[in-house]
DNA sequence: ATTACTAGTTTACGAGTAA
DNA sequence: TTTACTCGTAAACTAGTAA
């Protein structure tokens, strides 16, 4: 699940980057199968087979000519490629955004309660711009995320603050604004990460707050994936 | 040999950035072959086989222990990775370096009449900040590079303005400052690509001047890659 | 729980060739 | 010259098992 879902090979995807260092991301490019297997350090017919392949899968398109082929990369290679770079991305740049992955779980239901309570309330109205919906979205990362969510420790956090009434005292929390994106590619924006301030950040458990319930929102059930985007607020 | 070395399968290399994205590159992480078999969508028994490849390989030293193994990506491993990354943002982002590579060749040797003509070399004094040795080496590109050059025309040349004398007029020429590697590692930093004003920006070959006799310098004989990597000059 | 070996199967490959 | 087929081989995979 950490990998996003493939369905091609590896051999394919560098074949198509090829295919967009030569320029078949701007538009077409005219290849020809042994100038295509030189670059990739294959025979000709493997090339011509590899190009066979991505056009099955959707990923090219292309129209074969007397000496060569005109190819041009679809957006759904487009989307294959730039999946590839981000993954790159995440390994050797520091990210100003980051891009966590979790399935929905039910939680504890023990966000409705805290959320809605007017302490918290005022302050969500005021530093967020938004009453949120009483209650959280409950995501379980995956490992990947897990370690990614870490990276949040450097991030500059909306301050939700703690305050006591005559019972007892409710903690201090923190907020990130964030966009989440559903595996069918619907988003919703205005969302925000919430956490105990005093967290090991180094939980699998992900809350997120919203102006609507997000379940509803998004038709999500249990076990969707969902993207979010948590942004450096500012 | 537009591909650069590769001598390992496109998926090692897929294993080797699971692994930098699971923290193999900040140092050791503890991997087990269930869970990197998981994150890869491959069996547990190819996870194994693919952490004994790209050990042997040189791109990752790791230490078995009972409940798993403590994995760390060594330079070379870095360097495979890198290499993909920067192949990736050369597809995505509008670079403000041009990697360009070819193998040197003889060329014509009419480079060094022109370069040692007072009316250019002056300029090169001037402009440059050296008296070029009086002649260019010469590169022939790979076709990925004969495209990348392309990008050239994006960037701010330094201007070598034409002139004339009794007999005939001299052209005017564009520099840009590069650096160059050879595949040893060798360097040398203060180089110009030197090209007509007026050229069709597809050219093929490419010459290089700098204050020195780079063919020396650099001990290269004809055939030799060597990298080129152009900046924006100002 | 691990890692990794052996065995059997599937897949990908290059050579040769046709269109 | 192209692209892409068939065919025999080589490589990579999964399943089962041992340590």
């Amino acid at each position: 699940m950490a990998e996003a879902q493939p369905a091609i090979g590896a051999d394919a995807v560098v074949t198509l980057r090829r295919i967009a260092l030569d320029g078949g991301l701007a538009g077409e490019t005219k290849l020809s199968c042994s100038g295509l297997a030189g670059d990739l350090d294959v025979s000709t017919q493997t090339a011509s087979r590899r190009l066979q392949h991505l056009e099955e899968a959707g990923l090219i398109e292309r129209e074969t000519v007397g000496d060569g082929q005109w190819v041009s990369i679809t957006d759904a290679g487009e989307r294959t490629l730039r999946r590839e770079y981000e993954s790159y991305r995440r390994v050797f740049e520091e990210p100003e955004v980051l891009e966590l992955r979790g399935a929905v779980t039910s939680g504890m239901g023990e966000g409705r309660h805290y959320i809605s309570l007017s302490g918290y309330m005022a302050q969500f109205r005021d530093r967020l711009g938004y009453e949120p919906f009483p209650g959280t979205l409950n995501l379980d990362l995956d490992t990947e995320s897990v370690r990614t969510r870490m990276g949040l420790s450097g991030f500059e956090p909306i301050p939700i603050d703690g305050w006591e009434d005559e019972e007892r005292t409710y903690g201090p929390a923190v907020c990130y604004p964030a966009s989440v994106t559903t595996t069918d590619g619907d988003a919703y924006d205005e969302t925000h990460v919430i956490a105990p301030e005093r967290t090991h950040h180094d939980e699998d458990q992900l809350e997120l707050i919203a102006p609507v319930k997000l379940r509803d929102e998004l038709k999500l059930a249990d076990g969707n994936v969902l993207m979010v985007s948590v942004e450096e607020s500012g």
